[in-house]
DNA sequence: TCTGGGGTCCTAGGACCC
DNA sequence: TCTGGGGTCCTAGGACCC
């Protein structure tokens, strides 16, 4: 096989960058990057952590994940700003458009992260990087943000790469560089080593990619079952994982929501529960697809979370279906504790054309299919709040709960 | 004191079938 | 009176990503 050529495109502290350059588009004066500022959710309503921060920010110990106390005790005059995915969304689409300029090869990752296949243009090593030069400065002159841009024969190695010195910067890491560049590393910067995995290693003595990269692999296997085989690969800067264009089929569908008080009785429970079924019939609609497992989450206020799952007999993607089987799981597995967290989730997709129910089954199904059908097309006209249950009203609860429109990107854990 | 929300994949144990 | 073993499905929980 010919030796690849990868960008991986990271945005730089992408939220706060895009409400900053959103703010300097209207008018605002004060450009957000240049003071201690973040985006962060609600505290009010117990979403507080920080999901992005400024450089000045970061300077002052301010870190993605942290809770806004902490944060604020850390940082008193801090910026903080709520989150807009809209505008993320809008972002992510225009980077995409600019990136696709230069090849259709092009795998968003995440919101705020490209792939980027170049082979077949002919480029050397020196035009690889001149090309991500000019991309790099297009993004900035034209859509008014920085990104990383990290340079190699696989995603992985890229990916690695645009993690390198911040912001603004270009990194090479082709294989040859791996011993200089890569293996010094402590190992929990590697992709996939999450804090779980890194306190493991450390507990054989692995400290550094280069340690694990030199560990016998019969070993790695019996410590990591087949993650060890993921780990010695990646920390040798081996993956052959392609840049994939296609949208990848959707295995599930889920939405979650922290109640802003603690929930402590089976009615208010199942107002949430029928609120994030909404959303996720509508999403299993959106993209025609029935589910045959439905899953519910929840987290209680020492912030325990349990989950059960049940496996239906036939595929669905009505609400009230979904609704149902969400009490039953929650009833099943609720012991009382006031409760923090609640999610409904659906899985083992299907296509939504597909029905197995008897004659008389079915023609109450239809009914409820058109129903559900309807509802969607009025919120899709009128907006979410067009249609509402009866239930909600008065009732202190959203009648939809979770977020994500339609087109909104998702990574897997997985290249 | 506080700790989001959207995903994917893997593993282990028990049930069940042949 | 004693009763195997392999394969697959189902479920709960945990790890990772951004």
């Amino acid at each position: 096989m010919s030796k690849r050529i990868i960008y991986h495109i990271d945005c730089n502290s992408a939220f706060l960058s895009w409400e900053a350059v959103h703010r300097l588009q209207h008018g605002d004066s004060l450009d957000l990057r240049t003071v201690p500022s973040a985006i962060g959710g609600s505290v009010k309503q117990r979403h507080g952590i920080i999901l992005a921060k400024s450089g000045p920010a970061k300077k002052m110990g301010i870190s993605t994940g942290q809770t806004i106390f902490e944060a604020l005790s850390k940082c008193p005059n801090l910026l903080l700003v709520p989150p807009d995915y809209a505008l993320y969304i809008q972002c992510s689409n225009a980077l995409m458009s600019l990136l696709q300029e230069y090849t259709p090869m092009v795998e968003r990752y995440s919101v705020d992260e490209c792939f980027m296949d170049v082979t077949g243009y002919g480029m050397n090593r020196e035009d690889c990087l001149e090309t991500a030069v000019v991309i790099k400065e297009r993004i900035r002159n034209e859509l008014g943000f920085t990104v990383n841009i990290g340079i190699s024969e696989n995603k992985l190695l890229a990916k690695m790469a645009s993690e390198f010195e911040k912001p603004n910067k270009i990194h090479t890491l082709f294989p040859e560089e791996i011993p200089d560049k890569m293996w010094p590393l402590p190992v929990c910067d590697m992709f996939m080593v999450g804090i779980r995995t890194c306190l493991k290693l450390y507990k054989h003595g692995i400290i550094t990619i280069g340690q694990l990269a030199h560990t016998d692999k019969e070993l790695l296997r019996v410590y990591f079952k087949s993650y060890g085989n993921v780990l010695g690969d990646y920390a040798n800067g081996i993956d052959y994982s392609e840049v994939r264009t296609d949208r990848q089929d959707i295995k599930g569908v889920g939405n979650s929501t922290t109640t802003s008080f603690d929930v402590t009785d089976y009615e208010t429970a199942k107002l949430f529960l029928l609120s994030l079924s909404e959303m996720v019939g509508m999403r299993l609609r959106m993209e025609n697809q029935k589910a045959r497992v439905i899953c519910v989450f929840l987290r209680n206020n020492q912030f325990s979370a349990w989950s059960h799952q049940h496996k239906i007999p036939a595929p669905t993607n009505a609400t009230n279906d979904i609704y149902e089987e969400a009490c039953r799981l929650f009833s099943e597995m609720w012991k009382g504790q006031p409760i923090r967290a609640l999610g409904v989730r659906a899985g083992c997709l299907s296509d939504g054309n597909f029905t197995q129910l008897s004659i008389v089954d079915q023609n109450k199904a239809d009914k409820i299919s058109e129903l559900d059908k309807s509802v969607d097309f009025i919120r899709t006209k009128f907006g979410n709040d067009s249609v509402k249950r009866g239930v909600f009203l008065h009732s202190g609860v959203s009648h939809i709960n979770g977020g994500v429109s339609d087109d909104y990107p998702m990574m897997s854990s997985l290249l």
